[in-house]
Formats: structure tokens, sequence, C-alpha cells
DNA sequence: ACTCTAGAAACTAAACTAGTATATTTAGTT
DNA sequence: AACTAAATATACTAGTTTAGTTTCTAGAGT
């Protein structure tokens, strides 16, 4: 949570950003707390009162950074991809051609910030803004195929993946695994650590994935 | 007005007030999708028509088992109480003389019940209903109380047990030192299972509770 | 002094929801 | 079949909440 104390930053502030988009340092103070609001209780249940005093500002200034609470949303989950479309390409980036690190790595990572999102926040989203809800799925499955699908592709070009099963099928049952076997509860039940679960779901899943020696494809 | 919560709301409260009886099955199952609802989303966010559409009857109904929604919150909360309650007593009375299992157990099951209680609950009771939520306070302190020190004690007369330190700070200590330690972030980073986190805390702080051979007091 | 920014607080209009009342349906009984 | 009891679906109301606006005041920079 340590971003930049540059409160006083504001002799620039007015200057060259007139029609500019709400990035500077305190829209994006209001963005993370708001976001920390949002996914642990919900959307509903968080008021911009509630915000503006956490943060410490007035309902003048929160409405000066963001036009309503449905921008503010907006704004929440925008950080949220580009966050984790950021890590995602880091990971790819950082790991050429190791397709099981780049796996577990991407795995572990999608996890973490799947988990960030509570019930709370799902179930507002679904029934008071399944429009939104609807964009989110989507940019989700995409932000999901391009980074997985990409790996996986490579994986089929050198071989170690089969190619007789879809990337996004192969892609969707791996998470779908790990969704159901890494949460806290089946965790404590199987006597696992998040990072073993993994290991294990990854392991699991990869034997019937990838292309054993001497298989005809 | 608002009813206090007291334990006498489990069985066979037969009162003048007819069709208020709370006991049965139907309203048993009520109360369970309500504390389902409540302890994860919270108490203002869950409707009664959501409630009543969840279970699959009407808000006719759902109002002929409880009079209202504060109601059913009590309710939830006295079910939970009770069941709690149960599950420490038998622990207790499984092992009988073993003090470091049963204080395992008591943690293991204690932290449990306690994390089916997510934060969205927790600051509804507190900014909408902190009467209710004073009253469970003590209720919950008072079932800590009991269950461990009891165990406490026994552990002092057994000498397992240091005497010269109150049992109730002792378990305040334990308890705090468990909640910081067993969540999933801490369980995570430190390579843990929910299981060995309780046994390493339990460790390191009996080596300072239990009375070291040779000791004299 | 003047101006610009931001906070505090009051205010409004719209949305929401606990709780109630009404009508329709189902199921059991005679 | 007719009767009854109870549940469901639905419509409604009254009280509350809250997003968004406005007004006023304080302080800092010029």
């Amino acid at each position: 949570m340590a971003r930049k104390l540059t409160d006083k930053s504001s002799k620039n502030s007015r200057s060259a950003d007139a029609g500019r988009r709400q990035s500077d340092a305190g829209s994006q103070r209001i963005v993370e707390v708001a976001r920390a609001h949002f996914f642990s209780h919900g959307f509903r249940s968080v008021t911009m009162d509630d915000l503006a005093a956490e943060l410490g500002i007035s309902k003048k200034t929160l409405y000066a950074h963001f036009p309503g609470k449905i921008a503010l949303l907006e704004a929440v989950l925008a950080d949220k991809f580009a966050g984790v479309s950021a890590a995602l390409e880091q990971i790819t980036r950082e790991h050429p051609h190791d397709f099981p690190v780049a796996l577990h790595e991407l795995l572990a990572n999608t996890q973490r910030e799947l988990d960030e999102i509570k019930p709370p926040f799902v179930r507002d989203m679904r029934q008071k803004a399944p429009h939104i809800f609807k964009i989110v799925e989507r940019r989700r499955a995409a932000l999901i195929q391009r980074h997985f699908g990409k790996l996986f592709v490579e994986g089929q070009r050198t071989g170690m993946v089969r190619k007789d099963i879809s990337t996004k099928l192969m892609i969707e049952i791996l998470l779908a695994t790990v969704q159901a076997i890494v949460n806290p509860a089946k965790v404590e039940e199987l006597g696992l650590t998040p990072k073993s679960g993994f290991s294990a779901v990854i392991k699991v899943v990869l034997e019937g994935v990838i292309a054993r020696k001497g298989t005809k494809l």
C-alpha cells in the first residue's frame, strides 16, 4: 500500500491534463481504497460516504475525481485488469521456454488475483450490474485465453502438449480444477498447502494433457 | 423492540404467541440458509426477498416462521452459538486428560467457526446493530473462557500449566496468536498448512506456558 | 485582499426494502 | 366434488437509505 507520498504535487495538477483520464495520484489512491472495499464487501453496501470518510476527503472531492459510483467501479475494474494483465505478461516473459514453471506461476497468480474478489462483490455484480458483469467475464476470459492460450499453443508447438484437444478446453479444465481444489476449506481438508495444491493439480491434469512419449498424434 | 439474545431459544419454547415456534424443521432450514447468507454477505445486503427466493418459499411463509429480520438474525446467532458450544463441549469430553490434544482440537474448532464469519457481516453488525454485536462479543468471550478456561485450570491442577499467570491472559494470547497466524495469507506466506500452523503456534506459545520440569513455582 | 481548492454538512430526489395485504394455487380431507 | 388449510405469487406502502448536489467555511498560495 506504500503509494507515492506526493500529496503536495498539486503544483502541476491542473496544468496539462484538462481532458485527461483520471490517472493522477489522488485518483489512484481512491481507486485503491474503493477496490479493497468493493471486492471484499460488495458494491451496494459500500457507500460514497463510506469511501470519502475512509479516504479522509469530502464527497465533493471524490466526485471531482470520478463522476459517479459506477465510473469509480469501472476505474477499479480497469485498474484490476491492468494489474493482472501486466503481471501475467511479466510471468510469460520471465519464463520463455519453461512450460511447467510458466504454467505454475500463471496459475498461482491467477488464483491469487481471483481470490481477492469475494462473494459479496460477485453477488452484487450479478444482480445489480449484470451488464458490467458480462463485460468483466468476457474480459477475464479473454485475458486468460490470451496468456494461457499462448503458453499452451507454444507447448503444442514444442511437443509438450497434445494437439487433439482444443487449448481452450484444456485451459478451462485446468482453471476449474484449481478453483475447486485451492480454497481454504479443501486445502485444509486435504492437508495441503496452497503451493502443494497447485503442484498436485498441475501434475494430475498435465498427465492427461501432456503428449506422452511414443503416442502418435 | 428487539428481544434480548438468550440461550433458551433452542427447544420447546412454548409461548402464548401462537405460530411463533422456531424449532421445527422448516425454521431450521430457514436459519441455515439465512446463516450462510448473513455470515458471508452481511446483514444489510441480504434481503428477505432474497432469502425467500433462495428458500423457494414466499415472504408470507418466511414471516410466519420469524416475526422479522432481526428475529431471524438472532435465531441464526443462537443457532451458531449452540453449535459451537456443543462442539467445544464434545471435544473436552473426548479428551478428558490430554491437555495438548484437547487444546489443539479446541483451537482448530474455534478457528474454523470464527472463519465462517466474513468481514461484511462484522461490518454490518458494527454499524447497524452495535447493540447485538456487543452481546455477541460478550457471549463469544464467555464461551471461550468457559471451555478454554476449564482446560487451563485443569492444566494448572495437573501441573501442566504455570500458575503465576492468569488463565484468561494466557488464553487471550493464544487466541490472538492463532488468529494472526492461521489465515490463508500467512499460511501461504509461511508455507504451512492450517494444521501445521496450529501445531507451530501451540508449541511456541506452550513453551512459555507449560511449567517446565524442575522449575520451582 | 483575492482566488482557488477542498472539507463539512445540509439537502433532495430516487431507489430500496421490511413488512403487510390480497388473490391464486395446491394438497389434503371428507 | 366440495371444503379447507396453507403456501405461493404478487402488489403495495411507508420508512429508510444513499447517490449526487449545493452551500458555506477555512486555509494556502499569489
